[in-house]
DNA sequence: AGCACGCCGACT
DNA sequence: GTCGGCGTGCTC
């Protein structure tokens, strides 16, 4: 009887394939195993063991599979049934989720390589073509060239008739080769060889080495460190101390003195002292017990703490009493938050139980972690991660934490699958009957109203942690300082004084400006006319550091034009400002002050952020001008003053969720201010200081921000009372978009109903990278079930993809496009 | 996704 | 005439 696998392949592909495998590798097969397949004329790819049968396809001949490459599964069964949620909820393939669970190593992909034949002919070089001469000579100093540098060394694409002529004359021979990525890290390490490992021995090496002085000043390095400690000695801690270098090792190991072997290491780990957990205030400790109380008979509890009220102090506690029973434990955090400073007042409580996923760790160490996450390792008991710690191998979780509950960056945009890392860590959390504790200062209305509706337990904490005052939050009406000329640039007369007033005293000010760049337009004063991006809808913004315009959708940049490009005024005018230019007005204004900008210009490169913080941390910075960035969950002592330049353009945003997200913006740039026993102060500029979103957020009114919002998400039909599926259409034809999305609007409107399908409507971006879009939008009722309407888009879309002249737009199904 | 096949314009 | 453009269809 012939033996199937069906795998699921990394590749946006409806099916699972099907493959052809003998008995002794059916029996070896487990699910969740890697296996490299060919598929198509010659890709092999890894893929995933998803079932085992002997049920033969019928339609179509199953390929042999080409090889097993794990003695294990390396995905858990509870993952795979997870995968296939995430794949229906979100309306993407498995493979797509795959792709994004899988560290980059695990994800083999093969490559054709060409190598010259061992026993080939020599050949004689007037026998060959131009290009095949050059491909043969490029063999001579290469053994084996990928197809992919065969087409730079000959600096075209169509390469493969060269390279067959070169097969058929017996030169060459071609091969698909997949390459194991991983690479676990070697270190080396010394012993000294053991004739000499004796008292009696050392004067006689000691006597040898007389003439290099050098290598025996290694040699009894080597021996004062092996008294200190009795760890392994490795070459680079022996050189370090001993001052000496690579080749004078090498000397004493050549000599016969010394032996290296070689260990493996994981690259992740922690070293450094353990802590005592902090005891709890009695506001945290009652919180905690209401958690608790709330997790006996509810598996998601809210905990609503205000800025610096400890929510942090309380998880920790939470965690190491769930840690007692050796089960694992997920901090879920927004990307950006993922700093030094959080996790390192983890790794001080837990130590090396502290296990990292971010997204700036290498392929490598991130291999680690998923091993040890899967072995169910006590390196792995923790682990803290952004969304992607979602998708890793858990065995017994038993607590997430998804501190920040409210942040937007644990929904993923780009590439399917678009989940949202907190609606997937409750689906997960029942899948092993774990707890999830969501924790925000400012809860997104989506989870109060859960809360509040009883599916949630809720837990408020009001006060701040040592009973620091919440900080005192005025509204600066710029529109009428800039009628009474109070106004310096971009800065209020007020903001000035206060700034002055802190930098007297000593203290560090932090000021928000939700757009980075110096100013977002350039234009011309004689014609209006302002630079565009030639691929996409925007303005080009001006960066002035770079003297460039750029586009912040596409990357495209110019140099800074003296002229007007289309009348040749020289009379340029900037409108609007960013965090660049923000800056350059303070350096005017305090210029024996320093001032630093943190935004994701200045942050690039692993430890950009992280350099600046410290920095910050340090107090060797009196003002920092930011981003969103600086909202994140970062805790300074000294900072008592916070001021946001502009609060308009965030509550004018054309979305839903504006007036929320500037209300927990708001909050908590403000929660930075004033962490000590000095009450903080926060200054607001706005052109209009009554909107109730100021109001409210300026007198600290979450309730009636809450209730207010939700009367109107009741009224428009928005969440948490309807469901959104959007669908972007993408095409760089205008014609045919225009014709498209009115076709798709028409057909999902016949089959759900008018009143669920809002648009097509043209999105403020009209066109990005030169694609035109158009967003359709479907609003679904608690009431409707989900599944049946997704299974109905579904087949639209369908329908819509069979309709020649349209097959070629793309179509992006974001579920939750919030 | 990626790759081959196939049909059209612009150049050695 | 060929080279390279990208629209189309398929992958166990």
């Amino acid at each position: 009887m012939p033996h199937f696998i069906d795998v699921i392949l990394p590749i946006p592909v409806e099916n699972t394939f099907t493959y052809l495998v003998s008995e002794a590798e059916y029996n070896y097969i487990q699910k969740g195993m890697r296996v490299a397949v060919p598929f198509g004329k010659k890709k092999v790819y890894a893929s995933i063991v998803k079932n085992k049968h002997t049920n033969a396809p019928t339609i179509y001949e199953a390929k042999e599979i080409q090889q097993i490459l794990d003695e294990d599964p390396i995905v858990t069964e509870q993952q795979l049934t997870f995968w296939s949620w995430i794949a229906n909820y979100y309306m993407c393939t498995e493979g797509e989720v795959m792709r994004a669970a899988l560290p980059k190593a695990f994800l083999l992909e093969s490559e054709t390589v060409i190598r010259l034949k061992s026993d080939g002919l020599v050949i004689n070089d007037e026998e060959l073509q131009d290009d095949e001469f050059l491909i043969y000579e490029a063999l001579q100093h290469r053994s084996e060239l990928k197809v992919h540098e065969v087409m730079d060394i000959l600096d075209k694409k169509k390469i493969l008739p060269s390279i067959q002529r070169l097969i058929d004359q017996g030169v060459l021979e071609m091969q698909e080769e997949i390459y194991e990525q991983y690479v676990p890290k070697l270190v080396k390490f010394i012993t000294i060889a053991p004739e000499y490992d004796s008292e009696e021995a050392l004067p006689v090496i000691l006597e040898e080495l007389s003439r290099a002085p050098k290598q025996r000043e290694m040699v009894l390095t080597f021996f004062s460190l092996k008294a200190k400690t009795n760890k392994p000695i490795s070459s680079q801690e022996l050189q370090k101390a001993s001052g000496a270098t690579a080749s004078q090792l090498n000397a004493l190991v050549d000599k016969g003195v010394f032996q290296t072997y070689q260990k493996r290491q994981d690259r992740v780990g922690f070293e450094g002292e353990v802590f005592e957990t902090k005891t709890l205030n009695t506001y945290q400790a009652t919180a905690l017990s209401e958690i608790k109380t709330h997790f006996e008979t509810k598996d998601v509890t809210l905990l609503h703490g205000v800025t610096a009220s400890g929510k942090t102090e309380i998880y920790v506690q939470l965690i190491e009493e769930m840690l007692a029973t050796g089960d694992q434990i997920l901090y879920l955090l927004p990307e950006i938050a993922l700093t030094t400073q959080l996790i390192s007042r983890l790794q001080t409580y837990f130590g090396e139980r502290v296990a990292i996923f971010h997204s700036k760790y290498s392929v490598n160490e991130r291999v680690e972690v998923w091993n040890n996450v899967l072995k169910k390792m006590d390196k792995a008991q923790i682990i803290i991660g952004a969304r992607s710690a979602l998708l890793l191998p858990f065995r017994d979780l038993k607590l997430i934490v998804v501190d920040e509950e409210h942040e937007s960056s644990f929904k993923q945009y780009d590439p399917a699958p678009r989940y949202h890392a907190r609606d997937c860590a409750i689906v997960l959390g029942a899948f092993f009957k774990a707890k999830v504790l969501l924790g925000s200062a400012t809860p997104s209305i989506e989870t109060v109203y859960n809360a509040q509706s009883g599916k949630y337990g809720y837990v408020s904490l009001k006060q701040r942690h040592g009973n620091i005052l919440m900080p005192e939050i005025n509204l600066v009406d710029i529109k009428e300082k800039s009628r009474k000329r109070e106004m310096t640039g971009h800065f209020s007369d007020t903001l000035l004084r206060a700034i002055t007033d802190a930098l007297a005293l000593g203290e560090q000010v932090i000021l928000f400006q939700n757009r980075r760049g110096f100013s977002p337009i350039l234009e011309c004063n004689t014609c209006g006319h302002a630079p565009q991006c030639p691929n996409c809808d925007v303005s080009l913004t001006y960066h002035k550091y770079r003297s460039q315009l750029r586009c912040h959708y596409c990357g495209y940049n110019i140099a800074l034009q003296q002229k007007c490009m289309a009348c040749g005024s020289t009379d340029l005018t900037t409108k609007g400002f960013g965090t660049e230019q923000i800056e350059a007005e303070l350096k005017e204004l305090y210029p024996d002050n320093n001032i630093a900008r943190m935004d994701s210009d200045t942050t690039r490169g692993k430890y950009g952020f992280e350099k600046l913080i410290t920095a910050f941390e340090q107090e060797q910075i009196d003002i920092l001008v930011g981003t969103q960035m600086l909202t994140k969950g970062l805790d300074f002592r000294n900072v008592t003053l916070v001021g946001i330049m502009n609060a308009d353009s965030m509550l004018n945003f054309p979305d839903f969720r504006a007036h929320e997200r500037s209300y927990q913006l708001i909050a908590q740039v403000s929660g930075r201010a004033g962490r000590t026993e000095k009450q903080g102060k926060v200054l607001v500029q706005t052109y209009n200081p009554y909107h109730q979103i100021l109001q409210q957020v300026s007198s600290n009114k979450f309730e009636e921000m809450y209730k207010e919002q939700l009367e109107e998400r009741r009224n428009f039909k928005y969440p948490p009372f309807h469901r959104l599926i959007r669908i972007t259409l993408k095409h760089r034809d205008y014609q045919k978009i225009d014709e498209s999305s009115i076709w798709l609007s028409k057909a999902l409107r016949q089959t759900l109903g008018a009143e669920a399908v809002l648009g097509p409507e043209t999105p403020s971006i009209a066109r990005i990278r030169n694609l035109y879009r158009r967003n359709i939008l479907i609003k679904i009722s608690r009431k409707q079930n989900l599944l049946e309407t997704k299974k109905t888009i579904g087949r639209v879309v369908t329908s819509f993809n069979a309709i020649a002249q349209y097959r070629s737009v793309r179509l992006v199904v974001d579920v939750d496009c919030y």
